[in-house]
DNA sequence: TTTAGTGTCATAATACACTATGACAGTATA
DNA sequence: TATACTGTCATAGTGTATTATGACACTAAA
């Protein structure tokens, strides 16, 4: 996988497996791939994917079952669809937010922004 | 100054800088802080300081006068314009729009933004 | 000329993310 | 029972951001 340079690499695993888990890519229950397996795959040391699943079990989001893995908790998508907006409403939208009237973009800039909202209107709500 | 965790020290004292010409709170041609003055400020080391100067110079946003200090460059607004645009619209917008679809998020949720975008429509370009 | 302010460079120490590797206990299955 | 998976822990090494400090050259002003 393609690490971002500024952001940890354990914060982007886990990012990444969050992402598959809210995209329904992973379902409740389901098992998520092995320590030791995702580790190969993203070309990256077993502790490493370690440090991001005993983060996301912190969060409530995974669960263990001795000897045979991680799983998807039960209220995991719910979990991390509160704890996902917040986070970027609270911290990342005022620095957006701050950027937009910096470099004074208009509507023409960000029109795919627009769009992409819009797009959500019509949306039914996730649980 | 307070800073985030995620985000190494010396970018984010670029950040500020940058910022601060950019809202034209300090003009092209004038002085910025001195590397020492800028580092008790921000309660951090002068080598610290030093790097976020190195990088601004060698993006030719500050030029440096021996003995004296740094000053902000003659086209230093129009080059971190483009150069933050540009950040802004290749690097961060396409990870902004994943989570505003991922998230479901609307012109509700997001009502802040698009009056911040809209209120642009009107503004002159900078130069 | 002396003094105080600039940046600059070198060195050492600390903290932490990441890697590399080995060993061990629990679980499922042949 | 033997084998091959799981996670977990410990240890050691590497790279790098940050700190701490001292020394030096340049410039401006007293």
């Amino acid at each position: 996988m393609e690490f971002n340079e500024t952001k940890n690499i354990f914060l982007q695993i886990r990012d990444w497996v969050a992402d598959q888990i809210l995209q329904g890519k992973i379902l409740t229950g389901e098992k998520i791939p092995s320590v030791r397996d995702l580790a190969v795959d993203m070309e990256v040391n077993r502790n490493t994917v370690m440090r991001s699943y005993a983060l996301m079990e912190e969060e409530g989001i995974i669960e263990n079952k001795r000897g045979i893995g991680f799983f998807v908790a039960a209220d995991a998508k719910r979990n991390l669809l509160k704890r996902q907006k917040q986070t970027f409403l609270n911290d990342e939208l005022p620095s957006i937010l701050h950027q937009i009237e910096v470099l004074k973009l208009n509507s023409e800039d960000l029109q795919i922004l627009i769009q992409t909202i819009q797009s959500n209107d019509h949306e039914i709500k996730p649980d």
